[in-house]
DNA sequence: CCTACCGATCGGTAGG
DNA sequence: CCTACCGATCGGTAGG
């Protein structure tokens, strides 16, 4: 196999996963079928098998190389010396920006990864408890110097924080008047500040 | 069929929905069969279907009685002449309440209703949108009398506090130390004055 | 509530 | 990338 050759099929499967993706976010990893997939691409099912070698894969690939992005951009906000409600707003914005990068896969990133069979799906939710903890940190950090109330519980906190970033995908319209960048400030301020005036 | 026998058919309906429940939470209804839940319930397959017509049948009833719920805890909340702020954290409580009655129900509601078949797929996101926007016009007024910022994206602020909601029977413990009631005033407290201290 | 069964569809393989 | 096909499983029905 020459040079151009695997160049070639790592655009192809490359082309399949981002179908996939658009697919399992619109009928749920389940219901989407290899041959809907197939037909989309217009090409038969059987043929799916010289790209991928399983379904599951393209789940596995799509759920862990956005768990990948999410990782290094919380390691870099890790980095800053900054007070931490400046750290959570950087986090928050960080995570908002993975996101809009992909929204489709960041939906099936959240709606789909119960799929994931063993191992994988352990490894999953390690890391998915690892990336909260790490949330929850800065949280605990900013209770203790007394930016963030001490009268809140910590897990409602940092669940309510992720329960909003995670759904941002299933209602953001990337063509809207609000870019990502403003998107991600936005959100920040809501969740740091509240909605009411200062 | 005799009085005494309704009620044992309603009552055996009513185990086969629960359970029901449960499974499509678990495993997603997609990926939930009809075996395995009859399995659960200790019965053939088939035998199912002298209590429900339809697997959908069971999703209609959970997402349409949940829907009626959520709407009946809304109308109470919009009758109180109180201000918006005031009115926008009974609104949270209400609707935390209505999921905390039945947590696994909620989970469904909330991750399944795509799967659906029309009309009630339409039915059922023109009454959640009904709700958001009766949420949103809660937020508009508070806007319009000063009480929240005029600064942030009313469809943002609407969009948030909702994921902000249905996330919580994925992560929340019933038998946990914070009761639903407390549960519902930290997240009014988070979402309409923020993490940071007064 | 059971046995027996249906047609449809599933993910995936063999072989080219 | 295709044709031809596999065994497994699906929701659901007939008849008792």
């Amino acid at each position: 196999m020459s040079m151009s050759d695997a160049i070639a099929n790592l655009s192809r499967k490359e082309q399949v996963i981002r179908k996939a993706a658009e697919l399992f976010k619109d009928k749920g990893y389940a219901a989407a079928s290899m041959r809907d997939l197939a037909q989309l691409l217009g090409i038969e099912a059987a043929s799916l098998y010289s790209h991928i070698k399983s379904k599951e894969e393209i789940l596995r690939s799509l759920c862990f190389d956005m768990a990948a992005e999410f990782r290094k951009s919380l390691e870099e906000v890790e980095k800053q010396h900054v007070p931490a409600s400046e750290k959570l707003r950087n986090g928050i914005i960080g995570h908002i920006q993975v996101m809009a990068k992909d929204l489709t896969a960041s939906a099936v990133f959240m709606n789909e990864h119960r799929h994931l069979s063993e191992p994988y799906l352990r490894d999953f939710l390690l890391l998915r408890i690892n990336y909260i903890n790490r949330f929850k940190t800065i949280i605990e950090d900013g209770v203790r110097t007394g930016e963030f109330k001490n009268t809140i519980d910590k897990k409602l906190a940092v669940m309510t924080l992720f329960s909003s970033l995670n759904w941002m995908p299933m209602w953001y319209d990337p063509d809207s008047s609000i870019d990502p960048q403003a998107l991600g400030d936005q959100l920040a301020d809501m969740l740091v500040n509240g909605l009411k005036k200062a």
